[in-house]
DNA sequence: TTGAAAGCGCTAACAG
DNA sequence: CTGTTAGCGCTTTCAA
């Protein structure tokens, strides 16, 4: 079916395309009456503006690129859902990409994405050469992920996150605590946990011990890691899993062990989404602020557009959420 | 800065811009020579073809918009992720819409589709006037959700999903079984998931026990629903608890109240999801073939739009999930 | 206070 | 096989 354009609207009300772009806008001077003739045919009408044509004009789509490795994941499923948010707010939309952290992917989106002309980019995934987005400097905020010195960064205080989480595993009495990374050689502010992790167990002088669990293999290989930390003797009595999706599944293989968690082993995991609050509440946990992180990377990205001077780097604490995991049912 | 069009290709490869648009469609006649040598323009200008215009022009955005209620529910979004998989491979884009199952913000979304000419629309949400999807018919395909006669809907078995559910906490011994369903004035094929409840029930004589829980509000709420349901004398051997976060929720509870699960009552959920076949792995479901539905639901939404006939309903089988919260722990 | 006309980048008749 | 030209729907000079 043939669309009303702005032409038909200003035939029908006898007045120039102009007249009727002015009233759209509210832009320039028209008189009332002209305005109002305006406005009563385009109800008429039932004129709807053509955002494609006013993007390709203006040259700003109005979209916002989100890349993330999948929203499958509850912190960046949720992430998702509180940038599109904040976006439509401020009348962006969002454009999202799941990289799967397969750098491929992920080049195939930021051609596509020059393509389409997305007016910026956030980016959550932890892949592609860094190279690559050096283009964008002007456009890009990052979410916990360094890219490059000049490009913004909002990230959640994961040193202080690891730092709190083995103190309270300390503080429960654990002395040989496992701490779970993920990808060592991705650099990302992430690995700050671990690093609040070693300063907390060398000022208690205990045993440092890590595993590795990337963050883009499927669960089913996630598992198949944890387990082979049981394999002999399963010596640790606490584990700061990195995030709540490795907590769980290490909740899960203890269980089937023969473990009883929290008195033979204490958990701590990362993130605290809502999902994971109610469908594992028995976990603790470091609760990230997730919407908090979304709106500012919004904000940051929205300033550097318009040109704004914007921070370098944001940080926002996180918040400590005990429970079972650590100290026993609280019947 | 300013971009490089098709133009400045043109005139540097001493050609016409048709030529360039030629090379770039791989349209019409266009000699080898030329070919090459526009080829080695582009890539000598690093010229990037705006979608915009491409869009503006043939009036095609290659977006798609998913209506839902939230992506921060598991089944939304592990739909969303697998419908953007889909239309990604079909060259389309995702537009993504957080309804908050609010009838205001559904409309507010689609005038805003509209003036950003989504080529096509996918609901999952639970909200609005039918009168206003009327005006899409032809654009429009829904999931788990009947929105008029014409519009082609996707879905699961939700009747033989309720059946297999019900049966199998029969068979487990289960003889007061509760069912918790939606709300019960929206009109969703997940009703059928309690008609199979109800014809299992009647089958065998039971009495038939419901209490609904509606979608939209938030987690709090709904374990307060649960919880009232232990007032005074919890009288169910059985639990068919409609989806998986009102199941895990209900375990919660039960386990709060001193109850053992399955001992003491049997839980069955529904959906299935990744996250809580894996974060809650105790819990016996029925599984939904949620990356089928968003397949099946793009392939109908992009042949609809073709002008290809297409069929009016799609339903496709579901899975029992047998776990610990049926059968007793599997050590 | 209003309108005519140019132009955003691209594709597609149409002509050569 | 290649180029000229018009036009998609809108906004914005510029002139009246």
């Amino acid at each position: 079916m043939k669309r009303v354009t702005i032409h038909d609207v200003a035939r029908k009300a006898g007045v120039s395309v102009t007249t009727v772009s002015r009233v759209l806008n509210d832009r320039g001077y028209i008189s009332n009456e002209m305005k109002e003739k305006v406005l009563n045919t385009i109800e008429e009408l039932n004129y709807i503006p053509n955002e494609m044509a006013r993007s390709f004009f203006s040259n700003q789509s109005k979209f916002i690129a989100l890349i993330v490795p999948t929203t499958e994941n509850p912190f960046f499923g949720e992430l998702t859902f509180h940038v599109e948010k904040a976006l439509a707010k401020f009348g962006y939309h969002l454009f999202i990409c799941n990289s799967l952290n397969d750098s491929e992917n992920e080049e195939k989106y930021l051609r596509l994405l020059n393509e389409k002309r997305v007016d910026g980019i956030i980016v959550g995934s932890h892949n592609v050469d860094i190279s690559e987005y050096k283009n964008y400097e002007d456009q890009i905020v990052s979410i916990e992920r360094k890219l490059t010195k000049n490009i913004p960064m909002v990230q959640s205080d994961d040193y202080n996150g690891g730092r709190l989480a083995t103190q309270e595993l300390i503080t429960q009495g654990c002395t040989n605590i496992l701490c779970v990374t993920g990808d060592k050689n991705v650099e990302t502010p992430a690995n700050d946990r671990s690093i609040g992790y070693v300063d907390e167990i060398e000022k208690n002088n205990y045993r440092k011990n890590f595993i590795e669990i990337p963050f883009q293999i499927d669960l089913d290989e996630k598992l198949k890691i944890i387990k082979e930390t049981f394999q002999g003797d399963f010596k640790y009595d606490g584990v700061f899993a990195g995030d709540d999706v490795n907590a769980k599944l290490f909740l899960n293989v203890a269980k089937e062990m023969g473990y009883d968690v929290p008195k033979d082993v204490k958990v701590i995991g990362f993130d605290g989404t809502q999902s994971i609050r109610y469908l594992v509440p028995e976990l603790s946990t470091v609760v990230q602020p997730i919407e908090n992180l979304a709106y500012e990377a919004v904000t940051t990205l929205l300033d550097l557009l318009k040109g704004k001077k914007v921070k370098n780097e944001v940080i926002l604490p996180v918040e400590l959420y005990l429970s079972e995991t650590t100290q026993g049912s609280k019947k």
